[in-house]
DNA sequence: GAATGAGTTGGAATGATTCCAACTTGCAAG
DNA sequence: CTTGCAAGTTGGAATCATTCCAACTCATTC
C-alpha cells in the first residue's frame, strides 16, 4: 500500500500540473506516490499493479494518460532500453542510466556538469541538443553474493 | 535499385557469417547491400521495400531474420529512439547518434575515445559496461535553407 | 537421388501502446 | 440548487512493430 504524498510532494505535483493548465486528481497523487516510493524504473504495468492496491477501480488507460501527463510537465522522465516496456523515473537531476542485463535491473548513474559539456562539445557546428541521453549496458554486482566477512 | 556488394564487402559479410557458423545467402546480400547502399538508418519496413526492388519474392519475416543476423554476429548495430521503429546502421566506428526531432533524420556523430574513457569512469566500483549507448535529441540545421551568400 | 539442415516464407499470434466513445466529476453561471 | 461545461477517467477495441510457427525450398552430403 502506498503512503500518501507529502506536502512537499504534492505541492510539487499540483504546480507542475497547473503550469500547463492541468489538475491534480486522486489517481494522479496516486501514480506519483507510486513512482515516488519505489525509485526502481517500473513500467506502466508495475505502476498500475502497485497503484491498484490503494484504488482498486483505476485503470490502464490512466495510468497511461498520469504518466504521459507526467512527462509532458516534466515531472518524471521516461526511460527506454530497446524495444521493451518503458520505464519511468522521477529522478529529475541528469543522470545516465546503467542496465544490467543478468537482472534487467536500471540504475541511476550521476552525471558530472563536465561530461554533459564535453559530450555536448562533440558535436558539429549547426546541431543543437536539448537532450541527451547515455545508457549502459552490461553486468553490476548488485545480484552477486556479498562477501560474507562484513 | 540496389549495387551488388563489392568484393570487399561480400568477403567481409561471408567472414562475420562464418564466424558464427552462418552462410551467404542471396537473401542476407541483399540486405547488407541495402544498408550499405543508403547510410540513413532505415527501418526494417524501409529495408524491406528496397531489398524488394531487387527480390520482389523477399519476405518482411527474411528482412527480420536477416537483421537480427547481422546483429548478432556484429555487422550492424540496432538504433532504438523512444519506441519508435528500430532502425539499423553498418557504421562500426563508434558513435553516436543525433536525432533531429524536426525531420527524423538520425545523424551519426564520431565518438572520440577519451569521451568514451571519461564516460566510463564515472561508473561507480561495481558497475562494468560493455556498451553505450549516447543520443542526443534536439534540431540540426541540415533541413534549414543554408544561407544563399555563398 | 534421398536425407539432412539451414534458410525462407506468409500468416497468425503477441504485447505494448493508443484510440475512442461513454461516463464521471467538480465547478461556474444562471 | 441544477444545468452545462470542460477535464479527467474508463474499458474495450484498434494499431503496429515484432515474434512465432509450420510448411516449403534449396544446396550438400552420403
Amino acid at each position: 500500500m502506498i503512503q500518501k504524498l507529502s506536502e512537499h510532494d504534492r505541492e510539487k505535483l499540483q504546480e507542475s500540473l497547473a503550469h500547463s493548465g492541468q489538475k491534480v486528481t486522486a489517481q494522479r497523487e496516486i501514480v506519483f506516490a507510486v513512482l515516488l516510493a519505489k525509485r526502481d524504473h517500473p513500467t506502466v504495468e508495475d505502476v498500475f499493479q502497485r497503484a491498484r492496491e490503494s484504488m482498486p477501480g483505476l485503470s490502464l488507460a490512466t495510468v497511461y494518460n498520469c504518466l504521459e501527463t507526467f512527462v509532458g510537465c516534466g515531472l518524471v522522465r521516461q526511460v527506454n532500453h530497446e524495444r521493451e516496456s518503458t520505464r519511468y523515473c522521477p529522478n529529475l537531476a541528469p543522470h545516465a542510466h546503467f542496465r544490467d542485463e543478468a537482472t534487467g535491473h536500471v540504475h541511476d548513474i550521476e552525471l558530472p556538469p563536465e561530461i554533459i559539456q564535453s559530450l555536448r562539445s562533440i558535436l558539429p557546428p549547426g546541431f543543437n541538443s536539448e537532450t541527451i541521453e547515455i545508457s549502459f549496458h552490461g553486468r553490476s554486482q548488485e545480484s552477486a553474493p556479498r562477501s560474507t566477512s562484513n
